[in-house]
DNA sequence: GTCTATAATAGGATAGAC
DNA sequence: GTCTATCCTATTATAGAC
């Protein structure tokens, strides 16, 4: 059997790409063919399922990294505000300091959402139900923890719109840094 | 010369639910014309340019939309927090409560962002300069006041994008209540 | 595992009648 | 101002050779 020309895991690094960048229906054949350099045809031997397996594969992957880098760090041993500042880091690499747009972003706007809101519903609760339970280690009520951590995630996801649509990352990088500082009472 | 089915403005408020609710690339002709009762050809004639025309003629309205809706209320004499109070009331209503996505949003994901990127960064501009300027009158430095206006702004795009993705709009009406009490420092 | 070739469809856009 | 008919292109997807 023929060596893969890359291994799966940079295909699916490179569709990642694209599909974060241009959003799922900009994510066109021709584009990923591009950036993956295989062929249209090749593409399906990777993604028998087409475009829609692609993403779904995108999530999975997402998924992975919000248990690793996300719900890990954040049900550690140490203090609380290290375990965020653990998490905020992870993000901050992720999104490139805002540069990069969030795939889960980009799939719930556009027609794309209800092909896979069952799956970004998932992700987004289990990436705030995470950072709720740290807050309550914290100190915080449950209520108190829950609210935060839903408005956390929308102004991480919001920060990030904005540098796409302004091509300005300081507000994002300043709420990475903000976030550090006041996310955990004292 | 024939009246037209519905009026221009008509048109133009369905095409516009089009393309928040599916985004540049999802607002095909085949669903505009069903949505505008019209027939694709007789989009051309109201949108001579096809579909980057029609865009520039949503983000026209946008940028209407913002002055009227946002700059004007903000510019007036009454107490800060009262000024803040009407543009969050107009913002609820814009996005229905959280129900309906942002066009700007929407824009500046994918690929249509390269598009637009000029206008998108002109509206997101103007509505945090607007909002800048009113918290400045209120009190704060400069510095604080730009920051505070665009991590606003960050934070109700953030929300609307939450909604949509989670199917919950409970954060956006949340936030909603919390600018108007806690925008402007007491 | 990758390719060329090709289908089948959908999308954007135009011409010209009424 | 709206339509039918049509064109061209891009897109997704498949078949089958290597």
């Amino acid at each position: 059997m023929p060596a893969p020309l890359i291994p799966k895991q940079e295909v699916v690094d490179r569709v990642m790409t694209v599909f974060r960048q241009h959003g799922f229906e900009g994510a066109t054949l021709s584009r990923i063919a591009a950036a993956t350099g295989l062929g249209k045809a090749s593409l399906y031997h990777y993604f028998p399922g087409g475009k829609e397996d692609m993403a779904n594969v995108l999530l999975d992957a997402t998924a992975a990294w919000m248990e690793l880098h996300v719900t890990k760090p954040l049900s550690g041993t140490a203090p609380p505000r290290e375990r965020i500042a653990g998490m905020l880091k992870e993000l901050d690499a992720l999104y490139d300091g805002g540069d990069a747009a969030c795939l889960l972003g980009t799939l719930a706007v556009g027609t794309s959402r209800s092909l896979f809101k069952k799956r970004l519903q998932a992700i987004f609760d289990e990436w705030i139900g995470a950072l709720a339970r740290t807050l309550m280690e914290a100190g915080l009520d449950r209520r108190s923890a829950r609210e935060r951590a839903e408005d956390t995630v929308a102004r991480i996801e919001g920060a990030l719109i904005l540098a796409q649509g302004r091509g300005d990352t300081a507000p994002f990088r300043r709420l990475i840094r903000q976030l550090a500082d006041e996310l955990v009472p004292d």
